[in-house]
DNA sequence: CCTCCTTGTGGAATCGATTACATCGACTGC
DNA sequence: GCAGTCGATGTAATCGATTCCACAAGGAGG
């Protein structure tokens, strides 16, 4: 492949204006940049990245570490960052850690020995030292949806209180008073905030969230499903199940499904991200929806502002409620709430 | 960020003698081996990974250019991929075309700048110049899923002949016999295959497939919703319709609902390309599944045999029929069904 | 006509690794 | 005791870019 010397040698110049001629310095006579220009063009020639990346010591590329590349909503977000970061004039490396920290460790430290101008995580664990040592170490890096506290590293992220509170009003309004919840690792600031939001919000309405109706999931879909043939088998079961990521409700949807139970007839259902398949499942699902491409988006900003030595901002966007079919028919969807009837 | 220079300074040697014990090089005595291994761990050094690949010309990196991320199918290949990449000691970068031949084009060029060491590819349209020119031009490369039609380069693909016959002949066992098929780009293989290979089908059973039931879609959702709405206002409307892939299977799905009709009642649908959620859509949908893992594994394998210097075999697996209830009730099929009443 | 800028250009250092080649002891074998 | 080998190490070239610095030519100003 034609390297900035050949194009030195077909133009006539040295490699020094060939150099200016491609990062379009002031100073090249019009005469040299036409005949660098051509020169290009003749050897088909592209600048070699690799070589400027270690000379300039910038890479124009950041590094996603998502957790789980199979749950759209990551798909999305990983979408919406590309997209941001294409629009910045940067590419992006997606590392998938499928809920694994030493999956998660492999992909970090892969990024940084690849000198990643700043890195987008969404961590699986609690504290890896590596990713630690990163942040403190000066390492450009924005927290995006999950984050790890105690590390000062801006955060972009949803806030799903309100939202939750909303999910079980409507739950609390469709009569159901035994509410059970899957639980996300509790290694996760997710898996752990959004059971307190929900313990939280049934206590407004005089409810109790016992041991027994909190299951422990992995934000996978085959621990929803466990963990709801758990909920199954107690003598009294939930009369609603929510879910805390739309995998572990596939799971639960499946549990329920194989004991020849119907939602909502049986059992409610609900879960926490909203993605296209909701409107199509047997019944529609109620789910929780983030702004996953403003969140995506966002955090691309707050990174690059970062890198490019600006201040980065943590930015909190709220989730909403989408109410479909899984938690029972609410006549009054539309307006006219269930308040006359029971 | 320390460099090999600090280690040697600091371990009292020279930077070859570092770099030896980094490669681990067999000529290093063991007392220079544990003082650099020992400094390594003081200065926390990890190799630049840019400047090693500048020097060897080598990235151990795989570029990936899908159609679309979002699409569930490709999501799983391109987790496939990475695996078996990672498990042969590469990295994967992933360029999402959107289905768009431009941005295709700006995933490849930049891949190509980069210096991956190999470009795996399932092109968006028939031929990108660039695309031809890297082929040509003897960078590595295998196309999976789609290929380009003349251009030497190995292919890992399913075959969807049989799975396509056995799929009519469903179809044809319930009763239906106006059959009709949502198509992908013509600039695809996979796009105009499909509609042959069901075009043939139906002609064995005695059937046409005439121009209205013949729907031009682009492999996206919205495109399978206008279509299906096509089919349906006809004086005649099919039987049944196939989508050559399950975002159009999504948006005909939404098409028929919004009329208020329902499937497999009103009408029959059946997609290429099976997910996780068709099991769980209203009903279940019948789909021809594609050997997803193996194939991004196989196409992998072809990759680095390439790079390596072995020669590397296009690969055709089979993709199977997998019957569900969005074309009727096959009192056969399954056992259990409907077999008493009705 | 002589300075002093300005503009355009090339030479060479540099980024952080790898690796060919030279060197230097020590050891082997005759 | 000496040539030849081998193992361990260092010096320096190299990969392909960017960029500092020096320098030449030409124009402006005194």
């Amino acid at each position: 492949m034609a390297s900035i010397k050949d194009v030195a040698a077909e133009a006539g110049v040295s490699v020094a204006t060939v150099s200016r001629v491609l990062n379009d310095h002031p100073s090249v006579s019009a005469d040299a940049r036409a005949r660098v220009l051509a020169a290009v063009e003749v050897l088909g020639y592209r600048p070699n990245a690799v070589a400027r990346s270690l000379r300039t010591d910038q890479t124009h590329t950041l590094g996603l570490v998502i957790s789980d590349v199979m749950n759209p909503y990551f798909t999305e977000l990983a979408r919406s960052v590309e997209e941001e970061a294409r629009a910045l004039g940067y590419s992006v490396i997606i590392g998938n850690a499928d809920e694994r920290p030493d999956l998660q460790d492999h992909h970090v430290r892969n990024l940084l020995d690849r000198r990643i101008d700043g890195l987008l995580v969404s961590p699986t664990d609690g504290a890896s030292p590596l990713m630690l040592d990163a942040a403190r170490g000066g390492t450009p890096m924005v927290f995006v949806d999950r984050w790890i506290p105690g590390v000062d590293v801006p955060v972009v992220r949803a806030d799903g209180q309100s939202a939750i509170r909303d999910l079980v009003a409507h739950l609390h309004g469709l009569g159901h008073r035994r509410l059970a919840i899957i639980a996300g690792p509790a290694a996760t600031t997710t898996g752990r905030e959004r059971v307190e939001v929900f313990r939280k919000a049934l206590a407004a309405h005089g409810l109790e969230l016992p041991d027994a109706y909190t299951g422990q999931g992995d934000f996978q879909a085959e621990s929803g499903r466990r963990v709801t043939e758990g909920f199954l088998d107690l003598a009294e079961p939930p009369e609603a199940v929510f879910a805390a990521d739309n995998l572990m409700a596939l799971g639960a949807l499946d549990a329920i499904r194989a004991r020849g139970l119907r939602v909502p007839h049986d059992i409610a259902l609900a879960a926490f991200d909203d993605i296209p398949w909701f409107v199509h499942t047997d019944p529609p699902i109620t789910a929780i929806a983030q702004p996953t491409g403003e969140l995506g988006r966002a955090a691309v900003r707050a990174l690059v502002d970062r890198i490019e030595g600006r201040t980065p901002r943590s930015v909190t966007l709220a989730a909403r409620l989408v109410v479909r079919r899984s938690c029972g028919e609410d006549p009054a969807e539309n307006p006219v709430t269930n308040r006359s009837t029971s």
